[in-house]
DNA sequence: AGATATTAAGACCTTTTTATCTTTTATTAT
DNA sequence: ATAATAAAAGATAAAAAGGTCTTAATATCT
């Protein structure tokens, strides 16, 4: 008798969320000069290691984190991938639907074929999708450092 | 060579799409007098039938929908269920992750423990939160009648 | 009153997608 | 050469989405 989604719907999927706290934990240590390894990410942010492997690959093939093999290697970023939005990691991990899709789900939906909550519904995509690519990944290192906010769930 | 979710992260899930659509096109029926029948449900808003049903079951013993069985009978809305807002819709549906958790996933985060982006996403979920708990079921069925607004595909 | 047709409720099964784990291969510094 | 590290392939698990079939309730018609 189990007929609902359990209660796992979140804004981003796990995946995403994920990236987007790697981002921020690269961009620090990259602004402490160093690289991180896969393990320290994984401890780092709190997931599971090969899970969190698999995204960077994902993140690395797109263009938006860098890495190098061998000792001493690890990943980092370059000065563009630093400017990067969270936006730019919502869309590349989620697609775009969360920032333009119908709330209902409607492939049609459109501004003159509106679904009843599409012009209300439009606002607040209209807002996260602002406040997303607002937040730089390089722009959250110094909160980090100075301030209580954490990646991690202890 | 798949790791990645792609692309079907929205806002609710698909179950909770299909739930606030149904429960408008119930409205709708209740207050021209009728019953909808599981079948003209499914079609009048593109879900599967039996999807649909199932979903509606739960919505039933919840108390957001009414029911008869036999002929004649389906689904209804009392004067309550009409007052109802999609926000008891998503909450019923994909609980309150949505509408109250750290944008991250992070279990811990808080107002003095939070994560990098908390204060500016708390904003919109505020924001959408607001919006759904405004939206009442019963409201949308002028629209419904007057204008272009619509509930399925095409 | 009893049979029948209609409709929702419920149990259970299958497929697809997301999340996670395991193992092997390719790079690179030392 | 070797040790450390990411890249890649692929298997497995869990959750969401969708489907089949049976049971229960109820109106209507004998």
């Amino acid at each position: 008798m189990l007929y609902i989604p359990l209660l796992r719907q979140t804004m981003f999927s796990k995946t995403c969320e994920y990236a987007i706290r790697a981002m921020i934990f690269i961009a620090r240590k990259t602004k402490e000069g160093q690289r991180a390894g896969i393990k320290e990410i994984a401890k780092g942010i709190d997931s599971p290691e090969h899970f969190i492997a698999k995204i960077l690959q994902e993140l690395g093939r797109k263009g938006l984190v860098q890495s190098m093999k061998g000792p001493n290697g690890g990943f980092y970023l370059d000065k563009t991938s630093m400017e990067r939005s969270l936006a730019d990691v919502v869309r590349t991990i989620d697609g775009d639907k969360v920032l333009r899709g119908c709330g209902l789900g409607l492939r049609y939906c459109s501004e003159t074929h509106p679904c009843p909550i599409h012009h209300e519904f439009k606002k607040i995509r209209g807002q996260l999708m602002k406040m997303l690519e607002n937040a730089k990944v390089g722009t959250f290192t110094a909160s980090l450092e100075k301030s209580k906010v954490f990646l991690k769930r202890s």
